[in-house]
DNA sequence: GCTTCGGGATGACATTTGTCAGACGCCGGG
DNA sequence: CCCGGCGTCTGACAAATGTCATCCCGAAGC
């Protein structure tokens, strides 16, 4: 519905053509491949492949293409990502609906938009300190599995993913899992 | 952005009228105090009160206002609770936009309008099965705190907070707090 | 009047976590 | 070539968590 509704209010502007959508990231990447568009916004949380994976695959492929992320949550670690992923901008979606078509109109005169409040945090939070297989492991503690799930998923033994448990735990300075997963999770780190 | 944007679609129908805007719940009432509309169309997650605390208060406050929930969220509980504050329809964001100005249109008409396999979901899976104690308590465990802080935050003993998680655990058959905290939030029922 | 149920508490117990200290192998940079 | 970091594992230990039985109280229902 939002993707809709964002789509009619685009049309609407005189300068602007919406020439397709989709609701995953693959579909994304392979309309994008098709249409060829100047410009492709993209969300970060969505089925099948995340907006920052589609992004990077979009610039790869039609590499005239702007990314923008148009996302709800203003995290440092997303923020960061979508740059390294190639994006052009990173909108958060509560800002007023006026600033979007205008964001798209600087995005093709081939400025960056960033929110700068945003930028700041994720300069100052610098970089993701998880380790790949840390990342992994807690990632796989979202849903409150227990860690001998953990391990049976990730084919590790018990102690090892206690061990990356624990060093997740202390580098967020959470106090335990849960915590280390919201963390994470808010950083944009998972 | 998303409610100004719908807000400047729906403005589009010849038909409706956007006679005011809210950010949180206490403000909606407030302005549905003020305007008295024929229709409010709240979202349940918002900073301050909830959508369906607002909806019950609006409905108090200006009885001849129809109230519709639109959510991003399909949470039997929800539902539940929804229709239990009065409100008239029940709508989930990933329906087409095209559906909302129909829907406003046929609650006016004196419809309700509810997504029949989420009103099938809601009936199945039974009222909420937790006490107010141990929804209160399992709440205060969303975000991580230990057994500790939440007594501490309640003005309980440590004992008591356990047995309530317990009891809350078997109830939602989960296999640990973090699941239950998952299992409860997914059925609407914190 | 008795029973049931929810709220609140205690104490005991088994399990699960979180932490630490090692150990080994691999790889990449000085 | 050696060191550091990462990935993996183990064993040991303390603390937190989950479960149970049992108790007390007050309110509601039969």
């Amino acid at each position: 519905m939002i993707r809709g509704a964002l789509a009619s209010l685009l049309s609407l502007e005189p300068d602007i053509d919406v020439v397709g959508e989709a609701a995953t990231g693959d579909e994304a990447v392979a309309v994008a491949a098709v249409t060829r568009p100047d410009v492709a916004l993209l969300d970060i949380e969505m089925p099948g492949k995340d907006g920052i994976t589609a992004a990077g695959e979009i610039r790869r492929e039609v590499p005239e293409c702007h990314v923008m992320i148009l996302t709800t949550f203003a995290r440092p670690g997303y923020l960061r990502r979508a740059m390294e992923a190639g994006a052009s901008a990173f909108l958060v979606k509560d800002s007023p609906a006026r600033e979007l078509a205008a964001a798209i109109r600087r995005v093709l005169s081939g400025e960056r938009v960033i929110d700068p409040g945003l930028a700041a945090a994720a300069l100052s939070a610098g970089p993701n300190p998880l380790s790949p297989r840390e990342r992994e492991v807690l990632s796989a503690a979202v849903d409150g599995s227990t860690i001998n799930d953990i391990a049976a998923r990730l084919h590790l033994s018990e102690g090892t993913v206690r061990n990356y448990l624990s060093s997740a735990i202390q580098k967020t300075s959470a106090r335990n899992r849960m915590e280390a997963v919201q963390k994470a999770q808010d950083q944009g780190w998972l």
